[in-house]
RNA sequence: GCCGGUGUGGUGGAAUGGCAGACACAAGGGACUUAAAAUCCCUCGGUGGCAACAUCGUGCCGGUUCAAGUCCGGCCACCGGCACCA
């Protein structure tokens, strides 16, 4: 009986379509469960097959939660803001709009095909003026309460995008997106206060259910560090504060290092007696970009800064200033203190420059090396610090600090405020007027949508400002404060604004008079599961948080965090191992797998192919296996009895493997959960039969993965007549989980020497003593002393012996 | 350098400290067929053996244990993230 997937699938996902299964109401009896994916940037390309990995992985959650009585909620919208679409529309005179329409019109077709029951009366799209509305509304929240500033400062500009990125998109000096060099631009930039919500982004991670790679990622990258601040009073008379790690250290403290960019340059050019070799010194640091910055990493270079010094205050000793570009202006304070002896880049710069090394903790050996580990060092040479643990001096010498007032304990972070700004068009635009009396308004909230203007060229100009900066009659306004003349901000919004509160509109997506409605946001209240990919830990995850942060504090939601558990999928690769791209020519285009293999194998194999969390290679023979299983399930019509019951030899496999693929699906082992069910027809084929039961127990537990295949089954089966609204996910029996009797292993001293099979209640001296009367086993033993026997119930026997 | 992860057959991958290789793919052999496809059956980590079986085997070296892929210590390799962050 050969199955022809293209019309049940067809047919199924109209049944779903008109009945508006999947559509989720706001309120009932149920416990609510929400489950969402990343939601999908339409690309030009289309959908490969890497798209639907996590969107079926979630699809089987959610279906298996329906069946277990839960109100599910699984939506799906448009990331469609963004650059690729931009550079499209510019390369072929499109409106973005019109590309954005045509991308999403094809992508949502792909993803139907493949019977995910997401909810698409609830779609959103970033670019939709309805929605970005409340983008901007957010924004003018942040701005309202000192979150959003301007700021004139170095940021990172791509050469080839001709905008600047938030430092999270600049990877090994390039920009993540096109590879291009990143250089430094002093521009005036909106920037958001992300700093300001450091200390709760990492200790919030305590609240919520993440792989722990995930919370180390945003941890590192938040980059927690806690030390002192220390005051050094100089020969100018002005006193320069550095941070430090290891203030334990600083009797060791030689020298000091300024940022090339620091102020007290400046501050005291006058008195720089060297003054022309530090002015070339910083030019040449300014005209690295921040690639060679990161290449020329190892060789310490430097000018000291001649007529001036700096005054150790635990010792009042004098110590010569240097500016050097190892010290980064946008850490600490931009200088540091230099103990050569126990910090390895110090050590380097002062074996360079010739500067005394001072030991302060005994233990290493400094003629060879800085001795960095503060573990297992005593305090010398320090004072009132001498024989002390690096713990208690640190502890020390910050009171000690603390009370002469010329320090005190700080915590630093590595992480920056967001640069929000982007001088390109397809974009949100930043609702704020620039007023030369008022200075930086927000519009009133009543007129928005501010909807981004018609316009004739996208293209971004070589001066740096956005194309929108050309629209005179967009450009100039009233100020709403004064009234009196002003100009828009020309700049947009980064791609990542919309996606860092989608999950929000998702449970309210139509509403004209709120962000969401009270009753819709005291009801789903927050993400139940959310997947998707690590490459936005340090991005969109660590961005969306911050700003679910802010709403919270501002009264908007109910929850401290917006997604109570993440998990990740890893990638799907080409076959030749490597990533799928297009330069690659390895791309599987999902639509070539549906209309040949059908949508439910597609599923089946994309969540058997491997560890849902580890990358796999697409095996375009590895797909047949799961067509053969839909084939081999779909003919178990064929052999189906009256039966109303699961058989009594069946009986304890059914329930195992209701509990395994029950706890696989909840645990992403969607791997292990198919093998269960292709190992349990394997045992039902055997038998050469099955019984209406069993097969209706069996589609059920299939369903997930195989919606429309099941379905259909059932209904041709007479067995039911629609799988989401008359079925549940059956219950086990805990107890049926075990055989009557067990293969028990018999082992002498560990190694595997018989087996034999025993009731699986039998006790330990039972099984003990039918290990010892088996045959191969009698003769092992024969002439040994036994020195101990072992019983591990339902598993195996091992006798230790040893010879008489 | 720091943080996180991985290392198991020809391949993808399974194994609450308890029979290593479940479940698949590929390969080889056979059945059916005029033939092919499809389907079904058998074999499938290495070595020795006709076989029963023996023996070795989860990156490397040690350790704990009656028993280690799994736990502990020390290495090696690869992948991801961060990186002159004081």
């Amino acid at each position: 009986m050969k199955y022809d997937h293209k019309p049940v699938e067809k047919k199924w996902q109209n049944i779903w379509e008109e009945k508006g299964v999947f559509h989720a109401e706001t309120g009932g009896d149920k416990p609510k469960f929400y489950a969402l994916i990343e939601f999908p940037y339409p690309s030009g390309q289309g959908l490969h097959v890497g798209h639907p990995r996590p969107y079926t992985a979630l699809d089987v959650v959610s279906r298996k939660r329906r069946l277990n009585g839960y109100n599910v909620i699984y939506p799906i919208g448009w990331d469609a803001f963004g650059l690729p679409t931009e550079n499209y529309a510019i390369k072929n005179h499109i409106h973005p709009e019109i590309v954005t329409r045509d991308n999403v019109k094809r992508f949502k077709k792909q993803i139907q095909s493949l019977g995910i029951s997401f909810d698409w009366s609830r779609e959103i799209n970033t670019t939709d003026p309805e929605y970005y509305k409340w983008t901007q509304w957010i924004f003018i929240e942040l701005f309202n309460h000192g979150l959003a500033y301007k700021h004139e400062a170095a940021v990172n500009w791509c050469t080839s995008c001709k905008c600047v990125l938030a430092n999270e998109e600049v990877v090994n000096g390039v920009c993540e997106r096109c590879q291009s060099e990143v250089v430094r631009k002093v521009k005036s930039q909106w920037m958001l206060k992300i700093t300001e919500y450091a200390e709760r982004l990492i200790n919030d991670l305590d609240l919520v259910d993440y792989p722990e790679r995930v919370k180390a990622q945003q941890k590192n990258w938040i980059g927690r560090s806690t030390g002192a601040e220390v005051d050094f009073q100089t020969t100018t008379g002005s006193k320069l504060t550095v941070y430090t790690t290891r203030p334990d250290t600083l009797f060791g403290a030689t020298y000091m290092v300024i940022a090339p960019e620091h102020p007290f340059v400046n501050e005291f050019a006058g008195k720089i007696t060297n003054l022309d070799e530090v002015k070339a010194y910083q030019d040449a640091a300014a005209r690295k970009s921040d690639f060679e910055r990161t290449e020329l990493a190892k060789d310490k270079t430097g000018v000291r800064l001649e007529g001036v010094m700096a005054i150790n205050p635990v010792n009042n000793k004098e110590i010569p200033i240097f500016i050097s570009d190892y010290v980064l202006v946008s850490y600490g304070t931009g200088a540091i203190m230099a103990v050569p002896a126990h910090d390895t880049r110090d050590y380097d710069f002062a074996k360079a420059f010739d500067l005394p090394i001072i030991e302060v903790v005994a233990g290493g050996n400094i003629e060879e090396e800085a001795f960095t580990d503060c573990a297992t060092g005593i305090m010398v040479n320090s004072g009132l610090l001498d024989g002390l643990s690096v713990e208690e001096a640190k502890i020390k010498i910050t009171q000690w600090l603390t009370k002469n007032e010329v320090g005190h304990a700080k915590v630093n972070y590595k992480l920056r405020d967001w640069v929000f700004s982007r001088q390109r068009y397809w974009g949100e635009p930043i609702p704020i007027v620039h007023c030369e009396k008022c200075g930086y308004v927000p519009i009133p909230k009543s007129e928005l949508p501010l909807r981004l203007p018609e316009i004739d060229s996208y293209e971004p100009t070589e001066t740096g400002e956005s194309p929108l900066a050309n629209i005179t009659e967009w450009v100039n306004t009233k100020c709403p404060c004064c009234g009196g003349d002003a100009k828009r901000e020309t700049d947009t919004m980064p791609q990542w604004a919309g996606s860092s509160w989608y999950y929000l509109r998702y449970m309210d997506p139509h509403n004209s008079e709120a962000l969401v409605g009270k009753e819709a946001m005291d009801y789903w209240k927050q993400v139940d599961w959310y997947n998707g990919g690590m490459e936005h830990t340090t991005l969109h995850l660590l961005y969306s948080r911050f700003w679910h942060k802010f709403l919270y504090d501002i009264g908007v939601v109910p929850t401290k965090e917006p997604y109570a558990k993440r998990t990740s999928h890893g990638m799907i690769l080409g076959e030749n191992g490597e990533k799928m791209s297009k330069s690659r020519g390895n791309v599987v285009n999902p639509d070539e797998i549906v209309e040949e293999y059908g949508a439910d194998t597609m599923r089946m194999y994309e969540m058997f192919i491997g560890d849902f969390e580890k990358a796999a290679p697409w095996s375009a023979s590895g797909i047949k296996g799961c067509r053969r299983f839909i084939e081999r399930y779909w003919n178990l019509q064929t052999i189906m009895t009256g039966d109303t019951k699961i058989r009594p030899e069946l009986e304890s496999n059914f329930h195992k493997t209701i509990k395994k693929v029950g706890d696989d699906i909840e645990n992403i082992k969607f791997n292990t959960a198919i093998a269960a069910l292709m190992a349990l027809i394997n045992d039902i084929t055997e038998t050469g039969s099955i019984t209406k039961e069993e097969l209706r127990i069996f589609s059920i537990l299939l369903n997930p993965f195989a919606p429309h295949v099941t379905e259909q089954v059932l209904e041709d089966c007479k067995l039911s007549a629609c799988m989401i609204t008359d079925e549940s996910w059956p219950e086990y029996d805990e107890a049926k989980c075990k055989d009557d009797t067990v293969e028990i292993v018999v082992q002498i001293n560990g190694k595997t020497r018989s087996r034999f099979i025993i009731s699986s209640d039998a006790s330990s001296d039972e099984a003990i003593s039918a290990a010892k009367s088996d045959a191969k086993i009698a003769e092992a033993i024969n002439g040994m002393t036994i020195i101990k026997e072992l019983y591990v119930k339902g598993k195996l026997v091992n006798l230790v012996v040893k010879p008489n």
